[in-house]
RNA sequence: UGAGGGUUAGUGUAGCGGCAACACGACGGGUUCUGGCCCCGUUAACAUAGGUUCGAAUCCUAUACCCUCAGCCA
């Protein structure tokens, strides 16, 4: 695949086992037997069908068969939540296997890739890692026993000629001029093909099918092409590589695959899929077809991420825009937070459009019970407490996580000069602005009571700094008086915060079915993503690690750059916002 | 217009001849030292037309619309 940038660096904290949450400490096991849990999909339906009436001896076993020729993507989740998941929850197997009959678009980073983002998920293949190109061989036999039986011939046709020939979608296709030629010579052409005779594109190996089939899969499918090029795993070995549908029906039953689970777009293929396996007598696993993702305001396309890529709308596959895995990795989503979504959204077989939001909400969900809470200033508007002792600061205690008292509290420091969000202060507050205003009293959080005393203003007449007054009574943030404030407002002490930049990610996309667009590029959200600099943050947060993820209180969550983040530069991605009803309000009221 | 799939609130799913349910969203309220979380409430759907039946989202027949297939890709 052309245009793709180098591998992540090896970040040490990607497969970290702590940190990528196995699935067995998942709290809500979707188990069969468990009814109170999510609704039972189809494919559970066949499966407890099928176990009901023996028909695999009570086994279960699936299989994720990506090609390594991209990076996965939440599409991808999808199917591996439902193939792994399957294994799970009826005591089975699910076999991790790369599709790599096509040396010419395959390549081992990819299959690195794959693993890793296979493995962060929290699935585990154990010892079924497998290969089609460890069934070459066999493979090879099969083609042999298939010419013995007459089903598959080597046609010379070039592949103008078999397009030409294979007929419309209304009309039907005519016989190769070599279709009937002997089962001998057959078997000695095909010999020659695998021996490096012919060159490329001179002939095939097809299977003798019908070519007047309805389903035009079925009009003598090409099983067999010649590459001359070398595989990554096979070396030069060969120069015949088979093609999918007869690779992919074999390589599940060699494996006893019992439930070979794909996309909607292969329902034409599985009657070749049958065709093959019923034609040499083989084991017989059944395909399942179900509904590929598809996920508002962004694109799962393998082309279409690849132009983003290579025509630089991100900068790499794990741009944290990207809705592939390592985008979302790096952006700051969890394992479980992925897993949660492919859970909710179900399977089916009918064509859908999930919204972005239920993605968003399952971030949100998981990272509100885990995420520690921190204070950063984004965009910083400096206060001047007047009357707080000059050099002087006093530690307050502030608590980690309100939703698990377990996580704790830590110590911060208030001092004489803060840093408050500039969206936290109008000066002409409008209806229903709750924040800072002249005269107006609110509560810094975990601090004090502060009232605004004064705006001081540059030339241009911004407001670049706050006098304010605070009342040592209010001391840990109550008023002994009883008196409330309608807002709370984060804070970061001048002297003691750390400078910082974050990145502020939107959708990549600015219409809600970006692949319908004519021009991809018009489509594009030029806002994706706004970098920050200058940012302050308590202290704290200049000393984590790359990755760790966090709430920045009344913001939203953020992580730790895994690629920039540094203690000397403290980088963040913001992962989600926190749901705004203030941002809702303003909204209305422009309207 | 060949073949094969599909169509249930705004979105995603459940239902499998007997009260159309759940989640997300939206809207309104309560609570709150995060305009977060949490809690309560409201909104809103069986593509259409026939038929079978005491009774149909469910079974049957038509119709409409959507998706997939004409790679020596997967």
């Amino acid at each position: 695949m052309a245009g793709s940038k180098a591998n992540p660096p090896q970040d040490p904290n990607k497969t970290d086992p702590d940190k990528t949450d196995p699935i067995k400490t998942e709290p809500k096991e979707t188990n069969k037997d468990n009814d109170s849990a999510v609704p039972k999909h189809f494919i559970r339906h066949i499966i407890d069908e099928d176990m009901a009436s023996g028909k695999y001896d009570g086994r279960v076993v699936t299989r994720f068969p990506p090609e390594p020729n991209g990076y996965l993507h939440i599409g991808h989740a999808k199917s591996i939540c439902l193939n792994f998941g399957l294994a799970r929850d009826y005591n089975g197997q699910c076999h991790l296997r790369f599709d790599d009959t096509n040396p010419g678009k395959e390549n081992v980073e990819y299959v690195d890739a794959i693993q890793e983002d296979v493995r962060w998920l929290g699935f585990d293949w154990k010892e079924h890692l497998h290969y089609t190109s460890d069934y070459f061989d066999r493979l090879y036999g099969y083609a042999v026993e298939l010419i013995k039986r007459g089903k598959a011939y080597v046609d010379d046709q070039d592949a103008e000629e078999i397009r030409k020939n294979r007929g419309t979608l209304t009309e039907p296709g005519t016989n190769s001029p070599y279709r009937d030629r002997s089962v001998a010579e057959n078997l000695d052409r095909f010999e020659k093909m695998k021996t490096g005779e012919f060159a490329e594109g001179t002939c095939v190996l097809r299977a003798k099918i019908d070519m007047a089939a309805p389903n035009i899969i079925m009009r003598d499918p090409t099983l067999y092409r010649i590459r001359k090029l070398d595989h990554h795993r096979t070396a030069s070995q060969w120069c015949i590589y088979p093609m999918y549908d007869f690779a992919h029906c074999l390589s599940d039953s060699i494996e006893k695959i019992t439930h070979s689970i794909c996309t909607l777009e292969f329902k034409n293929n599985r009657e070749l899929y049958d065709w093959v396996l019923d034609a040499l007598e083989v084991y017989h696993p059944q395909q399942i077809e179900f509904a590929r993702l598809n996920l508002s305001y962004t694109v799962l396309s393998k082309r279409k991420l690849i132009s983003l890529v290579s025509d630089n709308h991100v900068s790499g596959w794990d741009d944290p825009r990207m809705p592939t895995i390592s985008g979302l990795r790096r952006r700051g989503y969890t394992p479980a937070a992925i897993r949660n979504f492919c859970e909710r959204i179900s399977v089916a077989r009918r064509d859908s459009v999930v919204d972005v939001a239920l993605l968003e909400h399952s971030i949100r969900e998981d990272l509100n019970k885990t995420a520690p809470r921190m204070m950063a200033v984004l965009n910083p508007l400096r206060v001047v407490i007047e009357n707080f002792p000059e050099d002087h600061s006093e530690v307050i205690e502030a608590v980690n996580n309100p939703e698990d008292p377990a996580m704790g509290t830590r110590k911060i420091e208030f001092s004489k000069i803060l840093y408050i969000e500039q969206d936290d202060f109008m000066e002409a507050p409008p209806k229903k602005f709750f924040r800072l205003a002249p005269g107006r009293e609110v509560r810094l959080r975990y601090a004090y009571f502060i009232t605004c005393t004064e705006v001081i203003k540059d030339e241009s007449g911004r407001v670049v700094e706050l006098r304010c007054s605070y009342d040592p009574a209010t001391r840990g943030g109550d008023a002994p008086d009883g008196r409330k404030v309608k807002a709370t407002l984060h804070w970061v002490s001048a002297v003691h915060g750390v400078d910082a930049e974050v990145r502020l990610y939107e959708n990549l996309f600015t219409v809600e079915n970006p692949a319908s667009a004519e021009n991809f590029a018009d489509v594009l959200n030029e806002n994706s993503v706004q970098v920050l600099t200058g940012c302050k943050l308590e202290p704290g947060l200049g000393k984590r690690d790359p990755g760790h993820q966090c709430q920045f209180e009344r913001l939203g969550y953020f992580c730790a750059d895994i690629r920039d983040y540094t203690q000397q530069h403290p980088v963040f991605n913001r992962i989600v916002t926190l749901r705004d009803m203030w941002a809702k309000i303003k909204k209305q009221q422009k309207a």
